[in-house]
DNA sequence: CCAAAAGTGTTGCCGGTACACCCATGG
DNA sequence: CCATGGGTGTACCGGCAACACTTTTGG
């Protein structure tokens, strides 16, 4: 009955997240086949033999979105021998920030049905997907307030009001504008740059840049983040 | 060449640790086979066919020390391909949390050579072990902080000084005795019981208990534990 | 000149930290 | 009566939260 080839015990499946300037979203893939075709699932594929997990990862998340160089976690194994009906799957799970939500689902389209969906749409998930996607947000929003992965989501150049637009999605909660400024200004891991956004209709914002180089060096004499 | 049999493909191992009343220490094993014949390891085990990582970690442990019912969780899925020079063993590592490290090591010693070490004591570990241990370590240091994981270490009874030598053992600072007492019992997750030291040529210390109970009420309103 | 978001300082409060002495017991 | 660790209160300081108005641009 159970058809175990030997790689095919082991997955990746991703989480990838991907932010919209409001709202904080998932990529997910339409199945195609049975079990629940028709679903929507999150990009997954097998392990090869001689592939880490964390290569696998990379390999299937340029395969479905066409990005390379994302920042990937490992986030939880799933083991359940039940998880897949048709024979046992352990399935590694990962998540990735992507910035420019755009650009990933349009390489993803050629070769799948794949879209963004906001967070609080609870969709019913192929497999125990419901439940990795709920482990990744609560991971994320853990990590947020003490790692910089937000400015994983954005474009290299931010204004500030984006970063807190990012934050509040994430959080779910409304920030300070003055407080929020305050803090992470403070922490001196921000570069200002001299450009500025130019036609909109009021006082442009300032471009800022994060200083990955200082916070790494900082890192390394005990500085924490934390917003 | 790779007998790639498959459940052999999955492995779990456990960083186990006790603590002494001074250090925190990791119970290893030794190994009697080759490769890495006579290093100190991780006590793991094949998972098998039918079982989850989680089950497998639970019955190895129960194997390996006769322990049963201890803080059990996922730590992190090692997959390098060389991991293992005789073929790819994908191990999802646990880390474990017990009391009394006297009750764990007799009942190890009646099957593989097992023994408590104290964690700066820098062994060289086979396979990829060290870097599994390191991460353990990181890992509960984090933990220790805003989960109380740290009666899992102690007796169900112990002393706010058993207490704050568990916490400076596993931050790896000193703690200011009425600061710390203040905080911990501020969270008023402490119940004091009646009974006291006996025998210690002092003034003999309160027993204190864990209330578990009320931090799990407590965490569903959205408290959260801090120290 | 109007609309829209950018940008900017001060104050009160709470919580963290630093710090030293008396107490109860066994021997 | 001595040695040992148990147990307790206060004062200062810094960081966090609350809060409103002026500025700059495009249309």
């Amino acid at each position: 009955m159970k058809r175990q080839i030997a790689n095919s015990f082991l997955a990746v499946d991703s989480v990838i997240f991907g932010f919209d300037g409001e709202c904080l979203r998932v990529l997910l893939t339409k199945r195609l086949n049975e079990p629940y075709l028709g679903y929507w699932s999150l990009p997954g594929g097998l392990v090869r033999v001689d592939e880490s997990t964390a290569a696998a990862a990379v390999r299937v998340l340029e395969e479905k979105t066409g990005l390379k160089k994302v920042y990937l976690e490992q986030l939880y194994t799933f083991s359940d021998p039940d998880r897949d009906p048709r024979q046992r799957i352990v399935s590694v799970a990962h998540y990735a920030l992507v910035r420019s939500t755009d650009h990933a689902i349009h390489a993803g389209r050629h070769t799948e049905l794949a879209d963004w969906f906001d967070l609080d749409e609870k969709k019913k998930l192929a497999f125990d997907h419901r439940k990795i996607l709920d482990l990744a947000i609560e991971r994320v929003r853990g990590q947020i307030r003490y790692k910089p992965i937000g400015f994983e989501l954005l474009p290299t150049r931010f204004t500030l009001t984006q970063l807190q637009k990012l934050y509040e999605a994430i959080l779910g909660t409304a920030l300070d504008k003055r407080n929020f400024r305050k803090k992470i200004l403070a922490m001196n891991l921000l570069e200002g740059l001299e450009e500025k956004e130019i036609g909109v209709g009021r006082k442009p914002a300032q471009y800022w840049r994060f200083d990955k180089k200082k916070y790494n060096e900082l890192t390394q004499k005990g500085f924490v983040f934390e917003l």
